[in-house]
DNA sequence: CTGTTAGCGCGTTCAC
DNA sequence: GTGAACGCGCTAACAG
């Protein structure tokens, strides 16, 4: 049989592209690029030729020539979090239009993984990279900055790098307030997973009843377990059980607040009359759960677009040196 | 400065852990890919030097040089729903440990966004694709049997090609059956999206319906809408008000079931005593709403697992040909 | 079991 | 504005 060799792809070239549009090679890449100056009717004769044939450009080949990919690479903690998705697509959207390839990782998080992730992904020569706070390893950073590959950071603030996010302490602030308001003074906070955000915002929280007089240490339930809808229902029954008198409660995340809310119902104890609850990231089930949850609506599809943006205008060279942009977040008040 | 040249990456090369090591920049690659026969001393000797570089191989060169990667492509039809988040975990649980990448392909239940990714991963020389269902344009297919990468589709069952799955239709027909047997008549089906999934469990349940003689196909409400918890408060709202007769729906998934427990919940109307209701997926949530719902529990981690391992062992050459895995599905009985 | 040779497909560099 | 030559880093093919 008329088998390819094995080391060829089968796929039309660029030599292909160029020999049936009567250019050489290098015209048709630059024509294909849309670099450089190259006559119209040229690059419309190897536009034509290429659709002809069917021609995609092997990465490759391409990456190996330029010593650089088209991919731009995203370090994220979770999938399973409904929060990183909507910024996952909004980063693909900015990315796709400009023919850039985003490639997921996704690190658990586990910063070992995570030096892993970019050790490995490092070796793609990514145009980017997009991280998720500033908590990693010291390897990772080297490794990083090595690199010289552009990063923006996503999710917090700080001066030590390019980043869009917003204050997360200062979200642990405005839900305590928002309680206070109320006027509840048993309050708790109670978290999951533990990662570096969910202690931002406990830490601004925990300010604001120091504030206001009411801090009890006693009241801040925490684990490192990963959070979900069932582990919200355990950690508020053991709460209401070794405190009664709790009457209001920060969740770190919607999840844990959802499982509260039904566990609640099942106990016959009335939100938000007998304990106020407030939620965080707005997620869509919290606008209907009996009764909808309060929460704290965080902009992740637009971080994940100004991220994207900010990569890319540091791609072109537009920008350089430290920017922080705070997108902000909105207290969204429903019924509990 | 001494700046590196555009065209080097300035990481370390292969041929750099050769000369550390004292062998040819072949034996080096051959040694740290664990192919062919080398003395075990020189591959000690390679893999030392490597690691005093830091040496990572370069993924370009090398699918360039041997006309492919070290990815396997994933398509999905959407990252917002749990499903596929759970079945993707699974899959690069099982490729990681292979040394393989997984690229994550997302056509938002578009045949033709499809279409695109096909042909934009496909010159990425994948090791394999992992296809869901078998709904695809022509020129998809056509694309794909050309480029002789295997493939293996998940979540449905045919044999038209290596799948792992279960019955939809099937799927349809439990959830008729445990209706009909709370001695339900009156029985819906609500839906969303209308993927040829949907329509496969719309079918099943219609069949079994028919079959008891109780099919009225204006209990069918689907909508093209993208699912949602409002909609599905929306869509059972709309229902009860037109068919107030109506005491079983089944959901194409369980967010329209949710939707409709709240909405159900807000209106007063008690579930199952007035209506019953069966969910589709059996989201973690769906242990937790009041009352629980019942669901069907697809095995979607269970079928990622299977369809990475089936695709190995088509990479491996060990298998060939159509097969079929059916990994069942389980109704999970809850209060709804 | 190891090395030599050659080339994967493209883009950079420099010449025209 | 266009092209020739070369090389990116690695591995297939074939010797030995």
């Amino acid at each position: 049989m008329n088998r390819i060799g094995t080391r060829t792809t089968g796929r039309p070239t660029l030599s292909e592209v160029a020999r049936l549009s009567g250019v050489s090679p290098i015209t048709a890449s630059r024509a294909l690029r849309g670099v450089s100056t190259v006559a119209p009717e040229l690059v419309r004769k190897v536009v034509e030729a290429a659709n002809q044939l069917g021609y995609v450009a092997n990465p490759a080949a391409r990456a190996l020539a330029s010593a650089q990919s088209q991919s731009i690479v995203v370090l994220i903690p979770s999938l399973s979090n409904q929060l990183f998705i909507d910024t996952l697509e909004a980063i693909h959207a900015v990315m796709h239009p400009r023919g850039l390839e985003v490639l997921i990782g996704n690190f658990h998080y586990d910063v070992d993984e995570e030096e892993k992730l970019i050790r490995n992904y490092l070796a793609y020569q990514p145009r980017g990279i997009l991280l998720t706070g500033f908590d990693r390893t010291d390897a990772s950073r080297r490794l990083l900055a090595a690199s010289q590959v552009p990063c923006v950071h996503m999710m917090e603030l700080a001066d030590t790098g390019p980043c869009v996010g917003f204050s997360q302490e200062h979200a642990g602030v405005v839900a305590a307030h928002n309680l206070l308001g109320r006027g509840r003074r048993r309050l708790a906070y109670v978290a999951a997973q533990m990662d570096p955000r969910v202690m931002q915002r406990a830490e601004g929280f925990r300010r604001a009843l120091r504030e206001a007089g009411v801090y009890d240490p006693d009241l801040e339930i925490m684990t490192p377990q990963p959070s979900s809808i069932g582990l919200g229902s355990d950690l508020f029954r053991a709460l209401m059980h070794a405190h009664p008198d709790v009457d209001g409660i920060f969740f770190c995340n919607d999840d844990l607040g959802h499982g509260a809310i039904y566990e609640a119902q099942r106990q016959g104890l009335k939100v938000p009359e007998q304990v106020a609850m407030v939620g965080f990231n707005d997620l869509p089930a919290s606008a209907h759960t009996v009764p909808r949850l309060t929460s704290i609506r965080t902009p992740r599809a637009a971080i994940g677009r100004a991220a994207a943006q900010m990569l890319l205008e540091r791609l072109d060279g537009k920008t350089s040196g430290v920017q922080s942009r705070d997108l902000g977040f909105e207290l969204v008040v429903r019924e509990s």
